[in-house]
DNA sequence: TTGAAAGCGCTAACAG
DNA sequence: CTGTTAGCGCTTTCAA
């Protein structure tokens, strides 16, 4: 009892095949009620349209790709469900690949889907400029959370929520903060170092930067005693991860956060809200990016110009949460320079040495 | 400028079609000089076979999907991994479709994909039995983490997991523990009330049960309201959201984890190591649930007889932290049975009324 | 509006 | 071992 293809149809309805084949693709171009009938008849049989055989004389596949970096990265989480609400909603269906991270397995996950697919969402692609070019000479491609040029991309408004987190931290009178730095390679990664940056400058503040490290918690502990070589009374990591990872690091170490130090992370992941103390974070509207650059692919796979060569932007905003407090005074001095101190000894160390400053 | 075909590579090595066929899917079937003087050409054309012209006449497609109820359930990363790896190394492309989860969105995405698939794995399915065993009816069908008669599956040693739970309970002088169930129609809740009941017989526990509640934080904050109601120095609860979200409720009203109350989750997801205090739970081999399931399913629609009807169960393990602790003798007693106590009031009332059991 | 016929690119017999 | 010949199921001219 195999499918019944468009030539049952046909015969049971008394038609050509070609006039099935309309009915299913062209409506509009066949009788009302020959269509009807058609219908009627394809259903009972329970007819379905064989995608690959659609597909191989219209080369439309009705799939798209989406490509992540890693799918255990909590950012992604609601990357992926936006963008496949989107695809479905399109009657599209989406290939999700992991490429944990690795520049080859993101290379031969394309290879691979390249053939099948209409369009791609790169979402924390590792690959260079250069080889995203490349493939968007291929097949429409639209670059998530990086500007790759030519390439239509969707990415959020880092210099804002940078900007509010700054200011955030000149409030509480801080007067100096540490970029922590995710990978190298990362747009993002250098968008909000320059971000702070710039806003530093108009807001008074001094920054610095150590990394970079790896963008997990684990990398976030090892931060924790380069900080402690030169510790300031405000943090940004370049992500949750890494904050909650400074953090932990930090209490190791005997440091309280918001107490002696503040930190602030980047995407407000799910866990942000779990830990202790709950993290001050950069937020962004994850959901939305993810139907975004789907919509943006859709369109352009539907012959849309793409657009005006400028990254789509989606707004940010900052969390406020309890990884945050105002400076306290008596603590601005760096104390705990020295890396192997245990909680108490940082305890004393920093409660008996006034700051110095 | 478009894709070579077979024929561009046939005319230009001067074989048949045929041959250049065979080169490829039959390397043995064909002469070695002939098979390396195809390859050649092929690789200068650029010549990559078309994966639709081929499933249209062979019907094999390399992809299968995996389907999955919640991708933000952090349970599915390593899962989705394992799978992906596992389908990669074998040369198929995974579809991963996330049902939110929807009964609807499910057989949608089934609707959708099946024309396309070799076959599926069916992870944290909403759909019933009856349901399930339909579409294994038309195509290869793992399911994961559920037995279904008549469909291979996948599972954990759960009665062992649980076992292993109560006997840590027991030996911390825990005499009650109450389930917190997750959703009703899990197949994985109910094994794991049930193994509860009988490891607790065993071991001279009693066991009480709550719920069902969402398996998120947000319901196990609801779930310590209940709890509240009865409190108990014991609680299993279905997964690690659960537990997370009900050691907040606890905390929030007062009672101390594992002070006066020890929590045990499920799964060991990735935030289980990151809340304060890390959570006691019992563990699961995600990742090679995911490559298992998948290397199953690859060997079923390689032609494999579907293994001998029995779900294919991997081991468990307890993973010891900081949520469970030895019962404080003089907290015994559900002093705080009313729920809108505050932190302080709780806390005299039970500082105040030693156990009375 | 409908039918007939010719592919889409590849694989699978079947001969040679 | 290789060439020839039919299709896989659908869409798309081109006529009628």
């Amino acid at each position: 009892m195999t499918q019944p293809t468009i030539y049952d149809v046909a015969r049971a309805a008394g038609v050509a095949p070609s006039t099935v084949s309309r009915a299913f693709s062209r409506p509009g171009r066949v009788n009302a009620n020959t269509a009807e009938r058609i219908r009627q008849v394809a259903a009972e049989l329970g007819y379905r349209t064989n995608p690959m055989a659609r597909a191989l004389s219209t080369s439309r596949t009705s799939m798209i790709a989406l490509i992540i970096s890693d799918i255990t990265n909590p950012f992604f989480f609601e990357i992926i469900r936006g963008a496949q609400n989107a695809a479905a909603e399109a009657g599209y269906t989406m290939l999700l690949t992991d490429t944990q991270e690795s520049d080859r397995l993101e290379r031969e996950a394309l290879e691979r889907s390249l053939p099948t697919i209409e369009g791609i969402v790169l979402a924390g692609s590792r690959m260079p400029d250069s080889a995203i070019r490349m493939t968007a000479k291929q097949k429409p491609v639209i670059v998530l959370n990086r500007a790759v040029a030519d390439v239509p991309s969707v990415v959020t408004d880092i210099p804002r929520g940078v900007r509010r987190a700054a200011e955030h931290l000149g409030g509480l009178l801080h007067e100096t903060v540490t970029y922590v730095a995710g990978p190298e390679a990362s747009w993002t990664d250098g968008m909000r170092w320059r971000s702070l940056r710039e806003a530093s400058t108009e807001l008074n503040l001094k920054v610095r930067r150590i990394g970079p490290f790896p963008p997990t918690v684990e990398g976030g502990v090892r931060a924790a005693t380069e900080l402690a070589a030169h510790p300031t009374s405000a943090v940004l990591a370049y992500n949750d991860q890494l904050a909650i990872g400074l953090i932990r690091g930090l209490r190791a170490m005997g440091a309280a956060v918001p107490g002696d130090i503040s930190v602030i992370g980047f995407d407000n992941i799910f866990a942000a809200d779990l830990v202790t103390p709950g993290l001050t974070t950069v937020s962004a509207p994850l959901r939305a990016m993810g139907a975004t650059a789907v919509k943006h692919l859709l369109a352009i796979i539907a012959g849309a110009r793409a657009g005006s060569g400028r990254p789509v932007v989606l707004p940010t905003r900052l969390v406020v949460r309890d990884s945050t407090a105002q400076r306290s005074r008596k603590r601005t001095s760096p104390a705990w320079g020295t890396t192997k101190v245990s909680g108490s000894a940082w305890k004393a160390a920093t409660s008996t040495s006034p700051g110095s400053r």
